[in-house]
DNA sequence: CTTGGAATGTCAACGACGCTGACGTATCTT
DNA sequence: AAGATACGTCAGCGTCGTTGACATTCCAAG
């Protein structure tokens, strides 16, 4: 994978320079905040943030998961986490479930409630998501990705791969 | 790397399922982390955080660029902006000159002290980013790209088009 | 000269959300 | 019985966002 332009002298390797990845930095920098715009005005209304919109959405992502695996996949601690899942269950939001395995364990799902806030999230981040690969085209959609995975770091990219749906369980 | 011999419809849209999107906006999730973690660790050394880098970033990019300015690249208030920018000049980082054709605006530059955690910043966060774009190669930077400059707000794209550094190199 | 607006800075207070440290409890493992 | 693990919580702190109110400086217009 990943063909390497040789070593031809002039402009093989352009979008290396400093400049292009200035660029590509800035980029970043500019479409994250695109990115989370339209969720943040969302939330904003219902005191909640960022940190409330990551947790409903791995959640949904994978009921049933731990604290702990949400921790590890957040990389926060566990009092910031707990404060709040503690809110979002408050509120009825997410619910705990004791493990039956190992009682030590909670397993969170989203109520229906919670499933409401977290589907309008996500179709909001959704709809400036697709708009943004209508416009730029499948292959493009494809070089997004190859980048922004090769940018993770490792531990996180073990996070990313292989949760491609699939239901299994 | 190609893991999808999916047995697509026969439709060139797969790319735009909503798994394919949820997949989009954690791939966004995990690599923005990735992306900041490099100067982050070097921020947290000095006492100070993401909003003073972001800070000495866009003045390097313009120097004698005005607050008012900076205020509207950086999307925050001015009391926010005001209380990174005194610390940096406090600590000699930054310098704001009054300016020339009206008295009231206040240019800023780097100082040389500037220039030296500024220029450290960004050899770290442009070796992650030099990494991944070699590792996914020059067609999937200019997917990269374009999807990312897709995703921003229009006001935003203004200030990131155009400013090429043209006539350079 | 006075008035008003623009650009900037400052003070005070607050909220969200990171962090560390310490402690408690239930539960599983050895 | 001892130790490790998973989780929750109290207490305190720091960064960096917010709003609101107010001062200053400068420019321009009446």
């Amino acid at each position: 994978m990943a063909e390497r332009p040789g070593p031809q002298g002039g402009h093989g390797l352009l979008y290396l320079t400093d400049e292009q990845l200035r660029k590509g930095i800035e980029a970043m920098f500019f479409a994250y905040r695109g990115f989370t715009s339209a969720p943040d005005r969302i939330l904003e209304e219902q005191d909640y943030g960022r940190a409330h919109h990551r947790a409903l959405h791995f959640i949904q992502r994978s009921p049933g998961t731990t604290v702990g695996n949400l921790l590890d996949i957040l990389g926060v601690t566990k009092q910031s986490l707990n404060r709040v899942l503690r809110k979002l269950m408050e509120d009825g939001l997410v619910e705990a479930r004791v493990g039956r395995e190992d009682r030590r364990e909670r397993h969170l799902h989203l109520t229906d409630k919670g499933k409401v806030l977290e589907k309008l999230l996500a179709d909001a981040q959704r709809d400036r998501m697709r708009a943004a690969y209508r416009a730029a085209g499948p292959q493009a959609v494809a070089g997004f990705r190859q980048v922004l995975e090769a940018m993770m770091d490792p531990e996180m990219r073990r996070h990313f791969d292989g949760d491609d749906k699939a239901g299994s369980r």
